[in-house]
DNA sequence: CGACAACTTGACGGGCGTCAACCGGAGTGG
DNA sequence: CCACTCCGGTTGACGCCCGTCAAGTTGTCG
């Protein structure tokens, strides 16, 4: 495949993604493949973006992993949503001037960056295309409320649970492992900031589903083995995620 | 002022806030308010709407104060965001077929059903009415950020006086009360439910801010008094609200 | 082989949850 | 007018969950 091949196809999981969420036609999503970008690999812990920027992309994660972080005053970290390929990591910067968040990649990622403007172009030309990105971010709010939810109200052993179980289904919905058996390449560290708990606690309690037979694996090769089971322990429900449309 | 005059004026607020955010012209604001709608009065515990419904109408709030919840599967609540009057308590449902979460009232409120249909034909007409509320609904995503990190990565000092910080910036910015000396008319359970604790351990932190000298008052009475203190304790930095645009 | 990052485990302590009692004000009914 | 109830706030006692600190292990990369 030559370098313009692969820049070709680089877009193509968005569009794909897009497609599926605001129902598009083939048509639509060629010209959201077509939108001129740049492309950049990065490596952990790079920051793409950070708060208070006002950087003139979109980024959109076209492999690897990407993580959404808040800072508070005292410097801890709060990671606000995982990300996959396919995914865009700063819609609202298509409507805000300034973005509240940074985006740290948590694995080698190819992020393809967007001028604000040319998407915005599209979006006016085609209402389509501007409402499914609009659905998208909608949908985005919907998994922080859940993240809320599981931050705020749930226990240490079900929160991590239920951090596993989001990580697998939309693995799953990228076409990046099955739910049975899924790695999960995040650190301890990172499920940490992710779930409001320390890393020490979360390997307790990855030790605790581990023992319960949900998940399998050490370090690097975290697997998740009893889907059935780890959901239950989480109170899992997916409908959140809106993944049937 | 006529039972005519009362209606006509409901959504006068909401017109108004989406003005700000969008830059609409007088007229763009007038087509708003002139959108069909019925009124309720309602009052606590009521809940407006339940999760996973597929109500018809977009609600705004009128007058009073408002919240979103959730709730595990153990039943536990956490409220995901506070509303006061000229607030739209369910954007997403005006591009999502379902609600992820509950809406209920916090004191005697007034309450604004919008046929969903009637908004979306006119967001249609007018793109910069649509693009206004697009953008009210990815402030409140920002703001739904800031509280995964309140709840996620403070103590529970610095996240009671941050859950204060916020309701008295939204209020005054509502016309409600001033930063200095503004009431803050919820429960202590409410307290506890929006900042991931208990109302007993909100009742010590209550306590503690008031022998710091920020905050007065007790039962429905509470207000603060020391705004600059509260902001130092919390870390609060009101940018996330998106104020100025 | 050394350096380093991530994982693992144990000991210890504190922040926050839990339970329970009491208080005070608002509403209600006699 | 007073008794009663109810809800919310207040406080203390107690204990557990989870944070903190620290040492040790493993795997990877140079």
């Amino acid at each position: 495949m030559s370098v313009m091949d692969q820049s070709s196809q680089s877009l193509l999981r968005t569009a794909a993604q897009l497609q599926k969420i605001g129902d598009l036609t083939d048509e639509q999503c060629h010209d959201l493949v077509a939108l001129p970008h740049r492309l950049l690999n990065a490596f952990p812990p790079r920051t793409l973006v950070r708060e208070g920027a006002g950087i003139d992309d979109c980024c959109l994660l076209v492999s690897g992993y990407a993580c959404r972080t808040k800072l508070t005053r005292r410097g801890h970290r709060q990671i606000l949503s995982f990300h996959v390929a396919g995914d865009i990591l700063n819609v609202e910067r298509l409507l805000l001037d300034r973005t509240d968040h940074n985006v740290q990649v948590l694995s080698a990622a190819t992020i393809a960056f967007i001028p604000i403007g040319e998407l915005r172009k599209l979006m006016r030309e085609d209402k389509a295309i501007g409402d499914a990105i609009w659905r998208y971010s909608l949908i985005e709010a919907s998994v922080g409320r859940e993240w809320l939810l599981n931050v705020g109200r749930r226990g240490a052993l079900d929160r991590v649970a239920h951090m596993l179980c989001e990580f697998v289904a939309r693995s799953h919905e990228a076409g990046l492992g099955e739910p049975q058996a899924c790695p999960i390449p995040i650190t301890q560290e990172t499920m940490a900031d992710a779930t409001g708990l320390t890393s020490v606690h979360v390997n307790r309690m990855l030790k605790q589903l581990r023992l319960a037979g949900a998940i399998v694996g050490v370090g690097k090769e975290l697997r998740v083995l009893d889907w059935d089971s780890l959901k239950r322990i989480a109170g899992f429900d997916p409908s959140y995620l809106c993944l049937g449309a």
